[in-house]
DNA sequence: GTCTATATACAGATAGAC
DNA sequence: GTCTATCTGTATATAGAC
């Protein structure tokens, strides 16, 4: 039964879809009313301007992905949450490999232009960032932590870049074992450096207080 | 003394320039042209289409990429030629903050696209990574060279989003110098490993070869 | 070879009937 | 709330004088 904001959403959808594939610029209102069954006209009941639904887009998969990252965030082992996001940029290969990834994308493209769009863009990597860097940190890195994250967000953007503009899903494969491999070298590395494997399990123990902070809402 | 190809060299490097802070699509041949310093009109006696020019820019890029790329050949030690791509990518740093890597971004802008600008974007990343390749067998290392050098592109490109994406080139640097203790732990690693020296001698005296084959022409 | 004026197409955005 | 018709600006591209 379509509610009133029926069509707010399937403008939000088809805009999503859209930008993905052609990215901001290239994509016209025309194409997303036509990809959403609106009228033309009628898309300006919903969004003032393009750069709006702009916006409404990014806001979208901020949504999404914070709704992602609690639900890795359920697991108990950090890492697992870590091998989770991992696990979750091989999913939809092909069409990452057709039209790069969603959020990269967005970066690049709108990060030259600055203005509202260009940050929220900045925001949705920030928050990835910032989550897979308190991940590390409940693995028992301190300094490290932040360190780490960087190099795991900055791998996946790699991965993504090079997976797209060759066309080539078996890159995002290969890559994503490399860094799975990485993963596993410097957690157990862990158990002969200074940090103890008992300060581990209390990072473990943390992780409930996490979860109820950010779990679904 | 301006030539009779000044003005198409002209256009070349203002293309080249706005193309890289604005994007292609959003670069119009108004924004050439005036940068340029040569009359709208005038654009089309040099270039039949607006993708005629971006042609012609990715082509220059390639150019200067084969130039670059010869130029490092000439260090004798392989190591030292992939440092000097790694040094190089941290030279005028503040610009790649603002306006994201200039091969990165058209790869990821066209790489959506198709046609000729796609597959020409593409070929700047193909031809770093055969070159980047080609350095890590000259190190010693066989079936693990392709692989290294996926790694390497990969990770550079990756350190640029974000570092373009945050606008912060401390994360760059702090990429690079990850970058390049990696670089010398795998190559330090291969004296303990299977891999000869004798071999890492003898490859460096391909190396000659492949000066004669590839230096500036 | 050069440059002005302009054609053509289409984008974002609005007016106003229903 | 919905949709048709249209305005306005601007981008690519052309015509044709010089």
């Amino acid at each position: 039964m379509p509610r009133k904001t029926d069509k707010r959403v399937r403008l939000i959808e088809a805009a999503k879809a859209l930008i993905h594939k052609q990215g901001f610029n290239l994509t016209t209102l025309a194409d997303i009313a036509q990809e959403a069954d609106v009228p033309l006209g009628n898309v300006y009941y919903y969004f003032k301007t393009k750069e709006a639904i702009g916006i409404a887009v990014i806001e979208k998969r901020g949504q999404e992905w914070t709704e992602r990252l609690a639900s890795w965030s359920q697991h108990a082992d950090p890492l697992m949450r870590i091998m989770a996001l991992l696990q979750y940029s091989l999913d939809e290969l092909d069409e990452t490999a057709r039209y790069g990834c969603p959020v990269g994308g967005l970066c690049q493209e709108l990060g030259k232009q600055g203005g509202p769009l260009s940050d929220l863009a900045a925001k949705l990597l920030h928050d990835m960032l910032k989550w897979t860097e308190v991940q590390f940190e409940k693995l028992g890195f301190s300094e490290k932590a932040s360190s780490h994250a960087l190099d795991f967000i900055s791998s996946i953007q790699g991965m993504f870049l090079l997976t797209h503009t060759f066309k080539d899903p078996k890159i995002a494969e290969k890559q994503a074992e490399h860094l799975h491999a990485w993963l596993e070298a410097i957690t157990s590395r862990k158990a002969e450096a200074p940090v103890r494997v008992v300060e581990v399990r209390e990072a473990l123990e943390v992780v409930e207080d996490f979860e109820e902070e950010e779990a679904f809402a």
